[in-house]
DNA sequence: CCTCACAATTGAAGCGTTTCACAGAAGGTA
DNA sequence: TACCTTCTGTGAAACGCTTCAATTGTGAGG
């Protein structure tokens, strides 16, 4: 820097300010500072800026998995907020692993971000907690149950109860959910949401056959649990996640005499890219992952300005149902 | 830092010894240090370490695209290797955008990474080029023309010559391949291999049918176009992506006089998660992208320490045949 | 032509580390 | 005991920037 007051002929500040209150500075020495910068490839040191100003301008995103796209949708929206506010998104994956997000979470408290957003792993109460520094940090897809930090859900028992809802007011009353391990809160609260629906619906009723996790293998053998049972046991299924009830229809589709959706109808969760695509398009509950994103980076802006005291808050966003010719049949058309 | 060495009674220099050279200092006195940076709650401000240091231990991923699973994997592989090396990784998304992926390189340049991995856009050319700075640059996914940077790719030809092949050694004879815009470079290539393996087979001929693009949309759009072909026209298909061919095999699929793969077996490309888990799991070339990570932080490790002048190398990765039940039918069998 | 108010510019004092030349202590040797 | 070595620990000088009080223009009004 020293070296572009040298060329430009002007005094160290005045770079400085070229660069960080550019109206504070006549436009023709602004010039000369710029051509300077430009002739010599100067670039600013980042490092040395935050220490002087005492405060970066990017922020930090722990992710807890990024094969999952509700994550990357998460990353995306937050982006999005952080770019329009000129500050910038670092991301940091934690491959479903304890350890590495507590490493990732204080690689960027040393680092010295402006706040850390953190979409943590569903396991991980413990670890959370124990983050007590003074960088601002609000989580994404969790719930502080201390109100220590503010957060961004999305209400899932909501979601469960549209997709029963949805199966019920199709005219369905021998429901099934798919789904597990209840460990998983997320999976958990689906189910309560899903029951909620049934129990203020006289003469529907919901079994649950649950599996040992979300994916399209846990779905085939969900599948395959189904045709066990007599034909016409269930004529509707939630499934936990889009890839279950993909899964489950493949092996459904197989099987002549179980036609989807006429014979049972389904729906998935998670609006996952995939979902809309397969064979038989699955309706869905989307988690709206971008809006989330969006939310949780504004709470978090509004936190680095707003000092320590900020009030702390969850917000809630409400996933919305997305019907596709698993539940609707033909009447469903791509668009 | 003051601080801790207040609180443990020793000079500044001493705190900063344990923190870098543990065994510099005396068993008792590191733990009296230790004591206090745990009771003070002391988190070591990184921005002035590295600007002291002149050195940072993160590195920087700037990745085209965090929807694409191959991004992802070389993400993980990278990060795998770095981990390996005491260092961080931290990821920028560019989001198919070239004005990001530039914000993005010189975000990392700026806060002094160690070195900076850059999966670029495939018609990135132009800006790629115009990254001339000290920060040390390797490329993934893409092959410096310049021979300025050093590399890892995937080799798009070989890939290509080994999908056709693999049709051509089942017996498979009228083949076509579904890929498309041939502006992109690695869709190109893959063609060419494919050429390849054709023109060295007497009496086996290749049509090419271009698409728009290389998603499941595209993939049925191409599907319909087999259709339209009088029946038997083709008896083998290679897709570009897999996402193409399990858009093209859900058509053929849906109407009736053309089975998979016994009428038309398909191979795919990417490996990508969703294609082994399809009604009909479809064959595939791997490009390893986990390898190609990690091959490619090892050249930029390499770098780091070697200085600007080491030598720069292309790393090529030759992707793999994954055979399923597109093209071998019922002799494969899910494990 | 002088003042005054305001705009533009200056330069030195930090910011929190690492590094490194030195000082002190401890242990070995003659 | 005197003299060397080897370990430990010390503290001040960078690192490259932002900030801000102080200084130097500048133009309008009288």
């Amino acid at each position: 820097m020293a070296d572009v007051a040298l060329h430009a002929g002007v005094a160290l500040g005045t770079v400085s300010n070229v660069l960080n209150k550019p109206e504070k500075v006549k436009e023709l020495t602004r010039r000369k500072v710029m051509a300077s910068i430009a002739e010599l490839g100067f670039v600013r040191n980042d490092a040395a800026r935050s220490l002087a100003a005492g405060t970066s301008n990017t922020i930090g995103i722990v992710l807890a998995d990024l094969s999952n796209s509700l994550f990357v949708d998460i990353a995306r929206g937050a982006e999005a907020t952080v770019r329009q506010h000129g500050m910038n998104l670092l991301i940091a994956n934690s491959d479903v692993d304890l350890t590495k997000q507590s490493l990732n979470i204080s690689l960027f408290e040393q680092s010295r971000v402006a706040g850390v957003l953190l979409a943590p792993l569903d396991t991980a109460f413990a670890r959370t907690n124990s983050v007590l520094s003074t960088t601002p940090l609000v989580l994404v897809n969790y719930a502080s149950e201390s109100g220590t930090y503010s957060g961004v859900v999305a209400d899932e028992v909501h979601g469960g109860y549209e997709a029963a809802r949805h199966l019920i007011g199709l005219g369905r009353t021998r429901l099934v959910f798919l789904g597990g391990p209840l460990m998983l809160m997320a999976v958990a609260q689906r189910l309560a949401g899903a029951r909620a629906a049934v129990a203020e619906s006289p003469g529907v009723t919901l079994e649950h056959i649950e599996t040992r996790g979300l994916n399209m293998a846990h779905g085939r053998q969900a599948g395959q649990e189904i045709l066990t049972r007599p034909a016409g046991t269930f004529d509707g299924a939630v499934a936990a996640s889009d890839l279950l009830a993909v899964g489950a229809i493949q092996v459904l589709d197989e099987n002549a005499g179980y036609e989807v959706p006429t014979d049972l109808a389904f729906i998935g969760y998670d609006d996952n890219h995939f979902a809309s695509e397969s064979a038989i398009p699955v309706s869905t509950i989307s988690q709206h992952g971008e809006e989330m994103g969006r939310a949780a980076a504004q709470l978090l802006i509004n936190e680095i300005h707003g000092g320590p005291l900020t009030l702390k808050r969850t917000v809630v966003i409400k996933p919305d149902l997305v019907p596709r010719r698993s539940t609707l049949g033909d009447d469903w058309r791509r668009d």
